[in-house]
DNA sequence: ACGTAGAACGTACGATGTACGTAAAGTCGC
DNA sequence: GCGACTTTACGTACATCGTACGTTCTACGT
């Protein structure tokens, strides 16, 4: 029998082993040894399967928190839940980030991040900012992430060369930097953003 | 006659007009008052008209340095005309934040922020790494604030409400701070998110 | 046994990107 | 002026997409 939810597993499978393009809803039924139309029974257009391919990998975020940790260890934890889910569905995290889908997170990681805040300290209309910002940190490096790993493949050899052979007059610091600009660990510049970020909110007044 | 450049110019304004939605190449075509293949003289592919509209828009971003300033108003400068680029063009912009585009940004406005990261005292390998968060949270407040806009509008009548409506004591938070999570000034929500960052640059280690 | 609801299916339509061949309009050497 | 060549505009045609619509088949309550 086809379901909801077998249709929207077979599509995150489909889009992590063949990328976004690959899905469509002809791909999805032949994934399922279905007719295209039979899936109409059970989600009623494209977009909607979308809302469930983000439901579904963003409902796989943990949200437990940690006894006795303080506000900071909390933060840490809950946004690394993020990372953690996009490393395991890195395809599907772009579609959701950039098809930008109703409530991405849902409401529970609101009211936890906003639980979070509150611990810290902060007011509720700092609370909502301060949610805000982090939300644009995570999905920001996201983006960045998989535009980097784009570029990468457009300049094939040897990526550092492409930044040093410029002008070194005109561009100096590119050039001096080539290799760490193309150099890419977006695990550690993730850590880094993140750590800033937390620094800033333990000096903000509360 | 056809060039490379009124195609683009006719895409963007066929963008900003009927959002990113209607960008088709007959759509561009028309809009030109030209056959669908005769833009194909010009260029390449769909995928390139992207890129072409990429540039343009990003090629607006203003770069001047204000002499005098120190590199937290530098900073600001830079970021903020990042922001101006995206009030000029905001579906554009969405094209080209969600659509990764090839080296997004050019290559200019990275040694800008890698010369204004050097003038603040730091060493190369961390101004890489502070001018990615930067990117980062830049980026990911675009997408927010367009998801935001999409949001407000699945929830008409009042999108506070809804909100509100939820059970109280498993989203105590969320129902409490309905009015400040629905309320929507880009502008602030962004600004607050950048001083945050420059403060936490200001007591990073040099 | 029979009627009804739901699920699976097939056909078909409009829209899209673009490969390919063709024709007209310059551009150059002579 | 004239032929050779290049550039530009165009039209046709095809594969692929989402999905509206009608039809068949299966299962089940009565």
């Amino acid at each position: 029998m086809l379901s909801k939810g077998r249709i929207i597993d077979a599509a995150i499978a489909l889009v992590e082993r063949h990328g976004e393009d690959a899905l469509s809803m002809r791909a999805v039924a032949a994934e399922l040894d279905v007719a295209v139309m039979s899936l109409y029974n059970h989600v009623p257009s494209k977009a909607a399967l979308l809302d469930g391919i983000a439901h579904r990998v963003m409902g796989g975020l943990e949200l437990d928190e940690e006894a006795g940790a303080d506000w900071k260890a909390q933060a840490r934890t809950l946004i690394r839940a993020f990372r953690r889910v996009a490393r395991d569905y890195p395809a599907c995290m772009n579609l959701i980030v950039t098809h930008s889908v109703e409530l991405p997170f849902g409401i529970r990681p609101i009211e936890r991040a906003l639980v979070i805040a509150a611990s810290a300290g902060f007011d509720g209309p700092t609370s909502v900012r301060v949610m805000r910002a982090i939300i644009a940190y995570a999905l920001g490096a996201q983006l960045r992430e998989t535009d980097m790993v784009k570029m990468l493949d457009y300049l094939p050899a040897d990526p550092a060369a492409a930044f040093a052979e410029l002008d070194p007059v005109e561009f100096p610091h590119v050039t001096a930097l080539a290799k760490e600009l193309t150099a890419h660990d977006p695990e550690s510049d993730f850590e880094f953003g993140l750590e800033l970020f937390i620094g800033a909110l333990d000096t903000l007044p509360r």
